[in-house]
DNA sequence: CCTCAAACCGTAAGCGCTTACAGTTTCTGG
DNA sequence: CCAGAAACTGTAAGCGCTTACGGTTTGAGG
């Protein structure tokens, strides 16, 4: 333990001094270059001794990594009063996601910048742009920005996509939406002989949301059962849309179906919600099913049946792309799928004693 | 609509020369200095047209700030293989924590760099150093670092602490775990008259877990209620650390109390997932409660009674201090805490038909 | 129309680092 | 012991921006 360095914050001349070097050599040893053993030892000395730790800012303007990768994703606004909403709950599948860039992130050294997007907020070129010039790539969710915006930044600097669309110079990364969707809907129908589906969509013009209707619609359409897809049974991925819509429905008097299939698993919680508080039991009166697997799914009251996404590695992949483009390493493939699979709990009708997944 | 810009990056001389004035002055107009109308105009409009973005980085390189704040936490680390574990749950607490410290940045215009460090990583003194290299000044969740290291990063550069200890450098943010867990202790002892109480600990010597653990032995001293806090209740505040206390002490044939604190939601959940796996219900058998109200207590089966803590607000509240002391604002109190409160729903026994808290 | 202050602008230095280039040292082989 | 190649080091330029400083323009007042 040596007494703790002045206050003032230390560039690589005062090492150079201390070393008796100059600042070339510094930077040479940093950075791992060659240079004569007892040069090296020198400067790692006083780089100990000091405690000194070179500026990223100043590494990064000099043309090297700046080690971080920018994520960019929508955020559920605060209520418009400016007051913080406890209500708050659209934290889940971004986080996850999230949890999985780092993942990758850490691997490599990198950090993430990360910044949200208000719903309101329909031009964010701007913020992009200035993310992007204080990292090395970006990450975007979906709904981001549009497809010609991506197509915009991604001439500029590396991109990737999560649950978007691959263009020219980005790459997107997704899950098999549709494979998901198929297992999920024949288990609805042949093993529970449903009849009547209604498919509480996510965002209507989400490429996942789009995906995962047709494969629905499709699947039912071979097994004879009706899909209901009305303006009224529109949601926006969050719990609260899919109370709200649940609400509505009832409100008008309006009929239920077998099953209610949600665009995900967050919809699907503010559906179950919405109907115990109208004591319409889960699975005895009505069927629910969400998408996503998100961590809490098996822990709800009426445990979820869902499409599991390997959210984490839809992150690390993200990343991991990323740096592929980053670093110059061979391209990846425009589009990167990962696989999905069918979770059977108890919110199907399916018996289930609340064992773990 | 402009056509595409040339893939090269532009920088300020591009401007300046497409305005046919000096860099200086667009310099100038971009920080809103004063400078002739006419002048303006023009920079404004040849930024506007090349769709020209500063660089970030030199412009924190020459003495601006970089709108930048790092935020570093504890990360439960992925399965030792590498393989990302799936059981992944500490998506919870502390990302609501983030969700709060991004509204408070976001409305500055900061931007956040997020770092974990892992749970085996015991010196990540260097990340960050290196991190704060990148960032005006930092965020420290709990456990990231030890007291001198702390005081010794807050020594070069602004820090805020959560949930940890205040030093002579770092200003620390809190809520009243005392009073909330007071309040708690006296409605399971006084209006159920709960007699015996486990307390399923965090860890042992963060200071929230201090406080909760000697407010709970407070009150139950004073009401003559037994708490029960040995080495087998001894848990990490994750959900698998709960549910392992849980399954421990009936695999040791060890008696239940009546209740079960347990040191946070997470734990909790943990706790209520072990306990149905036995057939031992709750309320019915045995209450559970939490600490912290994060957003899935409300929608768990048998809703969680638990104290809540303002966490989006904590988060704000952190980014707020932290602006503060990175403006040279008037200094902060060295200790912000923010109140608690009890919320009673059906996991402690109280009648609950599920309305919204 | 001229003077002088006020307002604005351009030049150039500097932020902390990397790296090309050229100069110096070290080592090899004859 | 010396020449020449090999290995290393230092000098200096440059990354894109802000800003002090001094020069130039503008405009008010006489």
């Amino acid at each position: 333990m040596t007494t703790d360095p002045p206050a003032r914050v230390l560039t690589i001349y005062d090492v150079a001094e201390r070393a008796g070097v100059s600042i070339a050599s510094v930077s040479r040893v940093l950075n791992g270059h060659r240079s004569r053993p007892d040069t090296q030892d020198r400067v790692l000395a006083a780089v100990r001794e000091l405690g000194f730790v070179p500026s990223g800012t100043a590494r990064a303007l000099s043309g090297q990594l700046k080690e971080v990768v920018a994520v960019v994703f929508r955020r559920a606004a605060d209520s418009p009063d400016g007051v913080i909403s406890d209500e708050d709950e659209s934290l889940m599948f971004a986080d996850v996601l999230n949890r999985g860039i780092e993942t990758g992130a850490r691997a490599r050294g990198f950090d993430l910048l990360m910044s949200s997007v208000d719903v309101y907020d329909h031009s964010p070129q701007g913020r992009i742009s200035s993310l992007a010039g204080k990292s090395d790539g970006l990450i975007l969710h979906d709904k981001v920005l549009s497809a010609v915006g991506i197509t915009r930044v991604a001439r500029r600097t590396p991109v990737v996509t999560l649950a978007g669309t691959a263009t020219e110079a980005s790459v997107n990364v997704r899950s098999d939406n549709a494979f998901g969707m198929r297992e999920l809907t024949r288990h609805l129908v042949r093993e529970h002989g449903y009849q009547t589906l209604a498919y509480l969509a996510g965002h209507v013009d989400s490429p996942d949301n789009v995906a995962r209707t047709e494969a629905l619609e499709l699947v039912a359409a071979e097994s004879g059962a009706e899909v209901w897809t009305g303006e009224i049974w529109r949601g926006n991925y969050l719990a609260s849309g899919g109370a709200a819509v649940i609400n509505r429905v009832l409100d008008h008097d309006l009929p239920l179906p077998n099953a209610i299939v949600c665009s995900n698993d967050q919809t699907a919680i503010g559906v179950m919600f919405a109907l115990a508080q109208r004591g319409i039991r889960v699975p005895d009166d009505i069927a629910v099913t969400g998408f996503d697997d998100i961590p809490v799914a098996r822990h709800l009251h009426s445990q979820l049946t869902t499409v599991r996404q390997p959210i984490k590695k839809l992150g690390a992949t993200a990343f991991d792309a990323l740096y592929a483009l980053i670093t110059g390493a061979p391209r990846p493939e425009p589009e990167l799928v990962l696989p999905t699979e069918l979770v059977v709990r108890g919110s199907c009708g399916c018996p289930w004693e609340g064992e773990p997944a």
